[in-house]
DNA sequence: TTGAAGATGTTATATTATAACATAGTGTAT
DNA sequence: ATACACTATGTTATAATATAACATCTTCAA
């Protein structure tokens, strides 16, 4: 049961991503497609590597150069993030649809939350003007034990 | 001139962390010094094997466990922070002065400031009270380019 | 239809980091 | 002082992460 439930929500998510390619001329090959729909299969986080094992179940061959091009292409469009601090990757909640966003990472159950805030967008935008700085990417981790971990 | 200013200051610095570690009841052993000695001559951030390069001039026989094991004293001391998004080391503009900061990363010049922020706190402490969620490590780097380079 | 650009295949290697065990130093209770 | 537990360091080996470089194949527009 919660199976086929995961896999109508991922089918839904891929509905969309598959839009959002046309819409935005992005080319969603094969190869691509098919490393999204591992990281989709995915409650949590995934290293590169374990991706890459995964998909030599379908391709034998495959290389690790295989899987970092698809993740690159994934992440700058946005459809992907990588856990800085924990070389990781893991799908966007909300392609698209934010710029900045968090994450919080629970140590214990490795369950990732994934937070939209206009309060950081102004914290960035702020520093920004007063340092002159330009960003361009913006990486906030929050590591800790997460509601269920703690009771 | 420069370059004894320079030591000057890395001087200071360094009788700093001697206190601190003394008022603290930390081991700031030879070699852990003479790994953050090393840190503090460098102008931005350092990767460990160009640490580990360094420290062979001093020790040839030192290996990645070498480094590893005083990079992770001093981090763990917040002598020094680790740039996630770099893989790379820093020396701590303001040692055990405050708990959130981020870091300003020009991707140009390679220059990094160190901000501390009260507004960082809040967000991190608002997510926190908001999601239940205990954190513990909070890692905040914005990318982009500096106010010297765009120029 | 061809040729330029982008995508993928392939080999090799670079870069980053840690496990595991041996040895040496340090402090402390006896 | 001695022996012990604990911490730090030395050492070997390897794990884990990532990219360079070049070959080949696709695609699609001129």
């Amino acid at each position: 049961m919660k199976n086929s439930k995961e896999n109508k929500n991922a089918n839904i998510y891929m509905k969309n991503i598959e839009k959002l390619c046309k819409s935005n001329n992005l080319k969603l090959t094969a190869l691509r497609k098919q490393v999204l729909e591992l990281i989709l299969t995915k409650k949590s986080f995934v290293k590169a590597y374990d991706l890459l094992n995964d998909f030599k179940k379908i391709q034998p061959n495959a290389k690790p150069p295989t899987i970092y091009r698809s993740l690159d292409f994934l992440e700058e469009n946005g459809f992907i993030h990588k856990l800085q601090s924990l070389n990781a990757f893991i799908k966007c909640a909300h392609p698209k649809e934010h710029d900045n966003c968090y994450f919080l990472i629970c140590k214990k159950c490795n369950n990732i939350e994934e937070v939209c805030s206009s309060k950081i967008e102004k914290v960035v935008s702020n520093t920004s003007k007063e340092k002159n700085f330009s960003p361009k990417n913006v990486t906030f981790e929050i590591s800790g034990i997460c509601n269920k971990c703690m009771s």
